[in-house]
DNA sequence: CCTACCGATCGGTAGG
DNA sequence: CCTACCGATCGGTAGG
């Protein structure tokens, strides 16, 4: 709370006239974040209709959210942990059903013949999974800007590394990182 | 420290008369779980001989080292930020080099007609990534043990979620979860 | 938004 | 491995 004074140029104890506690902060960043990634998600599902398009639209606007605020996405991927009860709770729940989104999408690829998965959990999971370490490594300032990571991501999460068939995604933007 | 002290069932300063400080035990585990992670893929690298082979055996090597620990893996992936230096350059210096082993394995891949991957990096990023999130659900009691985790996140890797071919992966062992 | 301060907790040391 | 402590720092409050 001392850093945070310092920076904005006030005193500790002054910080209190604006905020009731410390997990107030982390409440806010938080609970932000979570409906940042819900509106995005929303608007990618609505804007597509076969489970392909759908997810891959939900992998660029997952990486969109990400890169834009990677502090914040730091704390929304490693700090929930430290709310206190309701919002723990309140937030795994929240949580859940993002990932809920991903598990359907994925399920009516498979339904419709676009997918084949052993999980789908398991599948979703992993997408995120992936998609959620970029916040380790990315740099705004990086070569690669976030449209192009998330092509990326999705080609190599729909198609795999094997080069044994014609590529089944050929997005328009197709680019060659490095 | 006093939390530690008190599982041990000793008194919290009495535990300076095993070690020199509280960042030596963040020392200590990050440095011991390198060793093992580079032990693990070295052997999974020896085993085989095409691209595929050793991808698959390094995959299964990671999973295994991270599930046999869940804790001192989340200390490894994370808390190593915490290092003082040399450590931290010194542990940074490691965990470029283990990516590289996968980058490696990749390069030989697409060289030899196995894989076809815009970025070799990138895809080695994504593939540690999506291994690494597992620390953060895997619990030992759960239905899906070590091994078939490593099986299904290598047939997902490296065929990805669609449908369009014939699997190209079918390992021995292939099991449906859930 | 500040001054003045608090009780609690932290990693660690001295000396046995 | 313990007793007895330490200086520093923490989140936060009282009262203006």
């Amino acid at each position: 709370m001392r850093d945070l004074a310092n920076a904005l140029g006030i005193e500790a104890a002054s910080i209190y006239s604006h905020i009731k506690s410390k997990e107030e902060i982390l409440q806010r960043v938080c609970f932000r974040m979570a409906t940042e990634f819900f509106e995005a998600l929303e608007t990618a599902e609505a804007t597509e209709t076969t489970a392909t398009g759908q997810l891959r639209r939900a992998i660029a606007a997952h990486v969109q959210v990400l890169t834009k605020n990677t502090a914040a996405s730091a704390v929304f991927l490693h700090e929930w942990r430290h709310l206190s009860e309701p919002f723990h709770s309140e937030f795994l729940a929240l949580r859940d059903k993002y990932e809920g989104h991903f598990r359907k999408i994925i399920k009516n690829g498979v339904e419709k013949g676009e997918f084949e998965v052993p999980d789908e959990k398991f599948a979703a999971l992993t997408i995120l999974s992936a998609l959620n370490w970029i916040h380790t490594w990315y740099k705004p300032e990086g070569k690669m800007p976030p449209a192009e990571i998330a092509e990326n991501l999705s080609a190599m999460l729909l198609n795999g590394l094997r080069a044994t068939e014609p590529r089944a995604v050929t997005p328009l933007t197709r680019v060659h990182a490095t």
